[in-house]
DNA sequence: AACTGTTGCAACCGCCCAGTT
DNA sequence: AAACTGGGCGGTTGCAACAGT
């Protein structure tokens, strides 16, 4: 018997511990059948002795067929540092942002891989192994030393029938960000690379995107004025476009990442937001799409 | 070969939030 | 408004496999 099977009274009639290969065919068969959700359901349709949280987890982290094993690549790795950053400890955000794999793969990969990287690197980049009490004076000097803003963005409801533009590309298994979030990559993430995930970026805008409907002009702004960023007209696509322009300059300079005014990206593209308007998203998307060096 | 320490990761726990009653 | 329920999340645990002695 599996130790965590005898915990606590419930165990006595579910099933605990690890999946055997019985339990996973029939757990992989039910939700084939009947398809994902409805998991206080599943156990009995399965025929699983198991709770509803044990076969939602076994099958989001292990049976479903999109998930990608093996070791994750350089450019899984960066993504993943970046976003750690912005995020913070946020792992199904992060793990959206990469095909194939789980919060859970993401958690583990980052408190056994990264976290220990970074411990274990002295401020000289060199490479070196620290123990015991050193460990921990470095831990703390570096939690002090790396402090950084960690945005945490909050939930938004939106009422029935809004469309929030979402840029998706179907021919690709990655996320296409919408104009917006380049924007937002550009300047909070400082996002200048071509990265894998903009590399997908494979059309523009133009003429396929639909324009925020009244909902999603909500949502941006709210988004913006999350950041301090605050429209002149409310409740037209012209005073967010207007409010993201001097916004998008203002929380380029509050985040310290723009050197140089004249070429920076977000300058450029808060410019041509306000000559624009509507119409000028196309410019933006080529304008964010080329390099700053 | 036997023992000990370390690592990776599957699984569980407790909590939170949104929707429903 | 309060209680209940389902879905979801982050943190933690502990086992199996591996590496080192």
């Amino acid at each position: 018997m599996h130790p965590k099977a005898s915990k606590t009274g419930n165990s006595l009639k579910l099933r605990r511990g690890a999946w055997g290969s019985d339990e996973d065919a029939l757990l992989r068969k039910c939700i084939e059948k009947y398809g994902e959700g409805k998991w206080h359901l599943v156990p009995h349709r399965a025929g699983l002795n198991r709770c509803r949280k044990s076969c939602r987890l076994r099958w989001l982290n292990y049976l479903r067929p999109t998930i990608k094993r093996g070791e994750f690549g350089e450019d899984e790795v960066d993504l993943m540092m970046r976003l750690h950053k912005l995020l913070g400890n946020r792992w199904s955000l992060i793990a959206g942002r990469l095909p194939g794999r789980t919060a859970n793969d993401v958690k583990n990969y980052w408190n056994t891989n990264v976290q220990k990287k970074l411990t274990t690197i002295s401020y000289h980049g060199q490479k070196e192994v620290v123990q015991g009490e050193e460990l921990n004076n470095r831990k703390q000097a570096s939690s002090c030393a790396t402090t950084h803003v960690v945005v945490k963005p909050l939930p938004r409801t939106l009422s029935k029938g809004t469309s929030v533009p979402c840029y998706f590309n179907p021919n690709s298994h990655m996320h296409s960000p919408s104009p917006q979030e380049i924007i937002y990559n550009k300047i909070v993430k400082n996002d200048n690379n071509n990265n894998s995930y903009n590399m997908t970026i494979n059309k523009t805008p133009s003429a396929a995107t639909p324009l925020p409907d009244q909902d999603g002009i909500d949502w941006w702004k709210n988004l913006f004025e999350e950041f301090g960023i605050h429209g002149q007209e409310e409740g037209s696509l012209e005073g967010v476009l207007t409010a993201s322009s001097s916004g998008l300059e203002n929380l380029g300079a509050q985040r310290g990442l723009m050197t140089d005014e004249s070429s920076a990206p977000a300058t450029e593209a808060a410019d041509l937001i306000e000559e624009g308007g509507q119409s000028c998203w196309s410019d933006i998307w080529d304008l964010l799409n080329s390099d700053y060096n």
